[in-house]
DNA sequence: CAGCAGATTGACT
DNA sequence: GTCAATCTGCTGC
């Protein structure tokens, strides 16, 4: 398995990252078994003039003091009072950039059953919570490796999931995810205004 | 300090 | 479609 570096997550561009994100693996080891599942939907939160950010403004807080670590760690924080958010911090120290992993295929999905299929769901389903925050994911328990080499057209963007209170930020095509991918998040209609990737991120391999 | 909203989910009408 | 669960952090008295 080859290991996503310190250098792929400390590049400042987080769009170009979330993007990239779409096909590789997250891998959690524990007790000596590790668990393999494909990315297939992220968000960017793209820093401090980023109003859907919790770092908005620069804000720094207990909670969101590890977006500001350098790229590379997790970021966990607790969503609603229940459940836990996974985001990958990315960019240089001090620049509080992330995505947040949305949704993962998993080892265990079947046609109708899909138990990495949010947010919510994941960071469940692999037992990520407060103790993952802040810790490296570079030579860690939870690693990001190499996947599934996608195309352009197998990747679309669209608006960002429950931002509303972001005004115009919210309308932002900074949501990326594997089309028509089964373990897509959210059964209801939210894969409309879908953009083209080349469109949002150019420099797309 | 009270009140409220939030990067969500699943149970229920 | 509606709503509760219940922690963090912001706003306003």
């Amino acid at each position: 398995m080859i290991f996503l570096t310190p250098e792929f997550y400390q590049r400042t561009d987080v769009l170009q990252i979330a993007a990239e994100l779409i096909g590789k693996y997250l891998v959690l080891n524990t007790d000596g078994q590790a668990k393999k599942c494909l990315i297939v939907e992220t968000e960017a939160y793209n820093g401090v003039g980023d109003k859907a950010s919790h770092a908005y403004k620069g804000r720094r807080t207990r909670r969101t003091e590890t977006m500001y670590l350098k790229g590379g760690h997790a970021y966990v924080y607790l969503c609603y009072g229940v459940h836990h958010l996974f985001n990958v911090v990315t960019s240089v120290e001090d620049d509080p950039k992330a995505v947040l992993i949305r949704a993962l295929s998993t080892p265990d999905d079947e046609p109708k059953f899909h138990p990495a299929s949010g947010p919510g769901k994941l960071a469940r389903y692999l037992g990520i919570n407060a103790a993952f925050d802040a810790t490296s994911l570079t030579d860690g328990a939870l690693r990001l490796a190499q996947g599934m080499e996608l195309s352009a057209d197998q990747i679309a963007a669209t608006p960002r999931i429950g931002v509303d209170y972001a005004q115009e930020d919210a309308l932002l095509p900074y949501r990326f995810i594997w089309k028509e991918h089964p373990a897509l998040s959210g059964p209801r209609g939210i894969n409309r205004n879908l953009r083209s990737i080349t469109e949002i991120v150019p420099r797309f391999s």
